[in-house]
DNA sequence: AAATATAATCGTAATATTGCGATAGATATG
DNA sequence: CATATCTATCGCAATATTACGATTATATTT
């Protein structure tokens, strides 16, 4: 009756925050920006584009994986990185749904 | 010559970074998706919605305007929120343009 | 097998984020 | 003016992030 506080958040807005989270930094914008350059799946080239240390790219490439943006080849003592279409085009459509929720609104306010 | 290290992020990965890590939070999220569903402006209702004390939920509105992407407006003793047109536009398209280079991308591997 | 190259992981330090209660400031109401 | 309401800020603790060098693991050469 009574209480109104939500006692957790929709998956919708945990999703959506899981993704801005991975983009949050710009050193993964950075690598997203080199794979999307490059016809290539480049591996240690990333490391040489970022004004960062081998471990600390391999630390924000496996963010990146795990919020399924990239995923990894292994190509002989090489890793292939690359942008993973699905996850992708799913952060895509999450994005672009939820910044339109504006433009649906009836009345804006102030 | 030789140094191929970027010295620096870009402007747009910075900018991207930044309204990502805006929306990193599934709360910061919640307080835009109360923005967004109420035709009227709310304030304090937002920390009836959310399951967050009221100094954390003024932190995280803290945040979001300085990111630009709320304003609000002094409405007697209480502050009405709401989405700033402008700067959601400008972040609108940013994510928008940014996931689509993917598309655009000629040859796609792994 | 030894040496080399590539990338992940470990350990650690510095910094940032998140969250809350308590307090302060500003505005309304009695 | 006193009180109540609403929101921001302060102080603090717990946790997470970021970054790096050193090490480890795997694969490729020689």
């Amino acid at each position: 009756m009574g209480a109104s506080k939500l006692t957790d958040y929709t998956n919708e807005e945990i999703t959506l925050a899981r993704y801005a989270k991975a983009l949050s930094h710009p050193a993964r914008i950075a690598i997203l920006n080199v794979l999307l350059q490059r016809n290539v799946c480049v591996c240690g080239d990333i490391v040489d584009e970022l004004p960062l240390s081998q471990s600390t790219v391999s630390q924000h490439l496996k963010e990146l994986k795990i919020a399924g943006l990239i995923k990894g080849d292994i190509e002989g003592a090489s890793i292939c990185y690359c942008i993973n279409e699905t996850e992708w085009s799913k952060a895509k459509e999450h994005f672009t749904k939820w910044f339109q929720l504006y433009d649906e609104m009836k009345s804006k306010c102030c």
